[in-house]
RNA sequence: GCGGAUGUGGCGUAAUUGGUAGCCGCGUCAGACUUAGGAUCUGAUGCCGAGAGGCGUGGGGGUUCGAGUCCCUUCAUCCGCACCA
């Protein structure tokens, strides 16, 4: 009989839990550990295969530090609010609670039959009172806290009160929603209200009206990354801009910090980038506008202040509040009628039209404060107010959007920059904006003949001196809106008195979300929380409605696993002062811009407060790749697009020496593939339409000069290696006379085949990638869809004409995302079922680089399952009996185990784990060859295993005589005595192509080497009447002869 | 449009500093044991070629004794952001 790992698995999950094997502790002998996986939202569906992976490397890794020493704190837990459990509610009316605790407990059994090493004692719920409690408690700590740019650190809002009363705003350098001056005096004068209202201005908990993503159907704001092409993430609803009242956070106080912190962490540079890109730091200067007939003056931000005398208009955004008094009155209708447009545009469609100018003049004019001209200045939408002062100097010749506007509202055009040694033009005659990052300054006055970057500087000096402007630093980042109109979230500590939001005292924590009749918004609008009976204070004022968004409880969750279960502070400052930060953070890079930058936030603001110990969360960094799915298709043939491909394949491939390009304008003519060299014009067309457009198609190529082919689309059913269409490309290249077109007679359906291990030929004869409509959105009906879907697991092949005898139906399959709308979901649990939780952990593991996307393919999981069995056949005889000998080890055997101890440990460091599958794969190779059951080298394996295959390992463990768990063992020592070899096989090669090997000493001198390998008859041979030019000899590397 | 990646056999992949391209596994083929094989074991397997040998890391060019690796250029695919002034 076999390894039975049903049962072996079983046994051991059971030993592990009942001896609290993975139970830690703080120990101050042992130097910390502590890697962390995104905690899962628990979603209905459980886990598919794609969530282990990070899961499975993140517990090897811990496994691994543990058996070199380290005390490692490796805890889960989960990210329990959220949308899915309250939509649910809203159908159902169960509670959130309910359908969240039924998941957590699925995900629960689907992690233990994987053989996770986690420390359950130290699981948190982002849902759970004794958790939140700390969410609250850290919100009052940002409702109490204002950022001082000067010492660069959130400081207590009792000593700006302090500072108030004592110098008024003089000298004050604090983030603030708008600028505020007042004296002492002045403060001291305003109402409790108005100093409230001040205060909220500097918190970085605060709350203001502001421009929120609104989705009607989600009754909720949405936060910028929780919106995705103008629709919700969670449900995909539409989403609207919207003034209101909400929480934010003032994340923007922290943005220089945020972009800093960057360069100390080890993440991966693409997710780096895309923060970076979030925060969007630009530097530039704002600019003072003057507006004439009028005392009032606009502020533009610019990044090319260089450019000021190309400013030949000036746009607002929409939304711009100065529009209405600067609009003269003949122009107010207009400018009402498109303002109002523009607000009520969904973002859909406001994104889906970005390549359309819209706009209205205002009537008033701007001074540009060099020249004392009068510059129009507009309303267009094109101009955001969520970026930089909504408003903008607009330089047409040298940016394409400004330029498209002037061309469509005939403004003037002016060119400021010039290519070096180049003249400058007339800019009204363009065809396109010039982008001038470099060149050399015209028609600039003072600025004539600098380069863009001197004139930047000088440029921003000369605003400065005249006091019109300063030099800025711009950021995109936007402060972080905090409130949700949902119930399944953490309540706000906060009750109003006077309408003025206070925060609750701290004992009061936690604030306990109230039952409710009914999980939806209340008929006047009111969040869900309005329902709530008593949501009063002892006191009896109201307490706040709104709820927290998923980001608050998965902010801060990291610090909170090292004191779970304290319930006197967020963390002690014995385990923050050990424990630290998360040293290596596994999870999906899909968080960048939402989870990944508001815990840092958090973080750095903990550490301000000095809760936190560490500037940031997470010293370093893998995002593992997605584990997409193998969905198969029906597919309609496409001819057109086959043709256009069939035909760009035989012009690239051919190697026809004329470049073609595709999409090629003429004047406002577009062709299908141009050669310009030659003047050839190729176009794709339907049989029918052939007749009709060859006529026209000829009168064009008259008139242009060229020739024209033009392919029939059914000409790649008659013809599928299109020799003949390569024959006329060619004759035609060639100069011949060849026919514009010839009618393709279609004579029968085309023959497919099937080629069952060529992916891509399943559906046609060439692997070819037929743009292709997916069935379900097309003309079959589902039922029948869904039949096929389930037949082509096994390549079935299916030919179907619809009922006019025309599209083609095939079938294949693509790589997608996984998910349960695309019936490819993986779930591990049939896995583990059929092969083990060892094979499922080994097989996520080979598959390939832990970072990179790739198909779940369960065809090579029989490989690791081979793998795994024949590791136990290493430690049984022919009757599955254990058998091991205390013989000494071999030189063999001691080298084939310790090249396996040194490939482990530099593998497993940078995270390579497919690898020492690898290793461990080549490994029982040898020691099966070798007939290996040796104590001295089956011990020390079974401990290097372990991390991959724990049941597999702890009962060799056992069998092998220990009672001890193997999670406890220490890592085998690498000793480079047993690999290290006499000899070297050098392969030689003859003008760097090798030829032959050749085993010499090491301690051979390079002279000495070069003298042997000449001499060698194989040498000889290839050398023949040439004569040595050079040998290059690397010492353990190679040796090769130049010849000539 | 901007930014980030990635292109290696039929497939997943390996090659850590420029030094034997294709390790390991899947698949395929052949053989052994078998009543049987979707079990197990053995061998072969980049392509072309009978062989000698030639060609091969998306394409083109360069540096080098030597390039998958470095440089230039080009093509393709994936991901992120996107009227960001």
């Amino acid at each position: 009989m076999d390894y039975n790992f049903n049962e072996v698995e079983k046994k051991w999950q059971e030993y592990w839990r009942d001896n609290n094997v993975y139970k830690v502790d703080i120990d101050n002998n042992k130097p910390k550990f502590y890697i962390l996986d995104m905690f899962p939202y628990p979603s209905g569906a459980g886990l598919h295969v794609g969530h282990p992976l990070g899961y499975i490397a993140s517990d090897i890794y811990a496994r691994y530090k543990r058996l070199k020493g380290f005390n490692v704190l490796h805890p889960m837990g989960y990210d329990a609010y959220g949308l899915p459990a309250e939509q649910y509610a809203i159908e159902t009316g169960t509670h959130p609670a309910i359908t969240t605790e039924k998941n957590i407990n699925r995900y629960r059994e689907q992690m233990d039959k994987i053989g996770f090493c986690y420390d359950w004692d130290r699981e948190v719920r982002t849902s759970d009172p004794r958790y939140y409690k700390w969410t609250q408690w850290t919100f009052i700590q940002l409702f109490n806290s204002y950022y001082c740019n000067v010492s660069k650190k959130a400081q207590s809002i009792a000593d700006l009160v302090k500072r108030f009363e004592a110098q008024g705003t003089e000298g004050l350098d604090a983030a603030c929603g708008k600028p505020m001056q007042f004296t002492a005096e002045q403060w001291k004068a305003m109402s409790e209200k108005e100093q409230q209202e001040v205060m909220m201005n500097y918190r970085l908990a605060y709350l203001a009206d502001t421009m929120v993503n609104w989705c009607p159907q989600l009754g909720t704001v949405l936060a910028n990354d929780e919106v995705a092409d103008g629709l919700s993430v969670r449900g995909g609803f539409p989403v609207v801009r919207k003034t209101m009242k909400q929480w934010l956070l003032r994340i923007t106080a922290y943005a220089e910090r945020l972009l800093e912190g960057l360069e100390t962490i080890e993440w991966s540079e693409s997710i780096k980038e895309v923060q970076r890109n979030w925060i969007g730091k630009s530097m530039g200067a704002s600019l003072f506008f003057d507006i004439a007939d009028k005392d009032i003056n606009i502020e533009v931000f610019t990044t090319r202040a260089d450019t000021l005398f190309g400013a030949t208009f000036m746009v607002l955004a929409p939304e711009h509040e100065i529009i209405s008094s600067i609009t003269t009155d003949e122009q107010r209708a207009a400018v009402e009628e498109y303002v109002s447009w523009a607000k009520n545009r969904s973002e859909r469609e406001r994104m889906a039209e970005v390549k359309k100018v819209s706009g209205v003049f205002t009537g008033a004019y701007g001074i540009n404060p060099f020249t004392g001209a009068k510059i129009p200045i507009w309303v267009a939408d094109y101009v955001l107010m969520g970026y930089g002062t909504g408003a903008i100097m607009a330089v047409p010749a040298h940016d394409s959007r400004d330029f498209a506007f002037a061309r469509h509202f005939e403004l003037p055009i002016i060119q400021v920059v010039a290519k070096p040694g180049e003249e400058p033009t007339d800019a009204s005659q363009w065809e396109e904006s010039f982008d001038a990052k470099e060149g050399v300054m015209v028609n600039s006055d003072f600025l004539n003949g600098l380069s863009v970057k001197e004139a930047i500087a000088t440029m921003i000096q000369k605003v400065e001196e005249k006091g019109i402007g300063k030099g800025k630093t711009n950021y995109r980042l936007r402060d972080a809106i905090f409130s949700r109109q949902r119930y399944w979230g953490e309540p706000f500590p906060i009750y109003y008195k006077d309408g003025m939001p206070y925060a609750l005292d701290e004992s009061k924590l936690p604030l306990e979300l109230p039952s409710i009749d009914a999980y939806k918004p209340t008929e006047t609008g009111e969040p869900p929380l309005a329902r709530a009976k008593n949501w009063t204070t002892e006191e009896g004022y109201p307490l706040e409605t709104n709820t927290m968004p998923g980001f608050a409880g998965s902010s801060g969750y990291y610090l909170r696993y090292m004191d779970p279960q304290n319930d006197n502070e967020f963390i002690s400052k014995e385990a923050n002062n050990y424990w630290q930060q998360v040293d290596l953070y596994i999870g999906g890079a899909e968080h960048g811009t939402g989870h990944l930058i508001y815990s840092r936030f958090w973080n750095k603001f903990l550490f301000d407060i000095g809760v936190a110990c560490k500037d940031e969360p997470f010293q370093k960094m893998i995002n593992q790749g997605m584990i997409q799915g193998r969905t198969n298709f029906v597919y309609r043939v496409n001819f057109e697009k086959m043709a256009e491909y069939k035909t760009w394949e035989v012009i690239k491939d051919n190697k026809l020496g004329v470049k073609f390009v595709k999409d090629f304008k003429v004047g406002h003519r577009k062709f299908d593939f141009f050669c310009q060299e030659k003047n050839i014009i190729i176009e794709i067309k339907k049989v029918s339409s052939l007749e009709k457009v060859a006529d026209a198609y000829e009168n064009i190529a008259k008139e242009l000069g060229c020739k024209i082919l033009l392919i029939p689309i059914r000409q790649v059913l008659v013809d599928e290696d299109f020799t003949d269409v390569k024959q006329k490309i060619q004759d035609l290249i060639d100069g011949k006379d060849v026919p514009a077109y010839e009618e393709v007679e279609m004579l029968e359906a085309p023959r497919l085949y099937v080629s069952k291990n060529v992916p891509g030929r399943e559906y046609y004869g060439d692997p070819i990638r037929v743009d292709i409509n997916m069935v379900h959105n097309d003309v079959l009906d589902t039922e029948q869809f869904k039949q096929w879907r389930f037949d082509l697991n096994d390549s079935k092949f299916i030919f179907e004409q619809d009922k006019d005898g025309n599209p083609i139906y095939v079938c294949g399959w693509e790589v997608e995302k996984m998910s349960k709308s695309k019936f490819n979901v993986q779930n591990p649990d049939d896995l583990v079922e059929k092969y083990g939780a060892d094979t499922l952990r080994l097989y996520e593991m080979f598959l390939g680089p832990l970072e990179q996307s790739k198909p779940w393919d369960t065809q090579g999981i029989e490989g690791v399952y081979r793998f795994i069995r024949k590791f136990w056949r290493l430690y049984t005889d022919e009757n599955n009996e254990f058998c091991f000998s205390d013989e000494p080890a071999t030189k063999e055997e001691l080298k084939s185990l310790h090249k396996l101890i040194k490939k482990e440990e530099d593998d497993i460091e940078r995270i390579s784990f497919n690898t020492v599958v690898s290793a461990f794969m080549i490994c029982v190779n040898e020691l099966t060859d070798l007939k290996c059951n040796k104590r001295e080298i089956l011990e020390p394996l079974t401990i290097m295993i372990s991390p991959y295959a724990p049941h597999l390992a702890e009962e060799l463990w056992h069998q092998l005589g220990h009672n001890d768990s193997v999670v406890t063992q220490k890592y085998p020592e690498f000793v480079e005595s047993y690999v290290v070899e006499n000899n070297f096989t050098y392969p030689v090669s003859i003008n760097g192509k090798k030829r032959f090997d050749l085993e010499l000493p090491i301690t051979l001198s390079p002279a000495e080497i070069e003298k042997i390998a000449v001499a060698t008859p194989e040498a000889i041979k290839w050398i023949a009447d040439k004569s040595i030019k050079k040998v290059i000899v690397v010492p353990k590397k190679i040796i090769n002869i130049v010849v000539g």
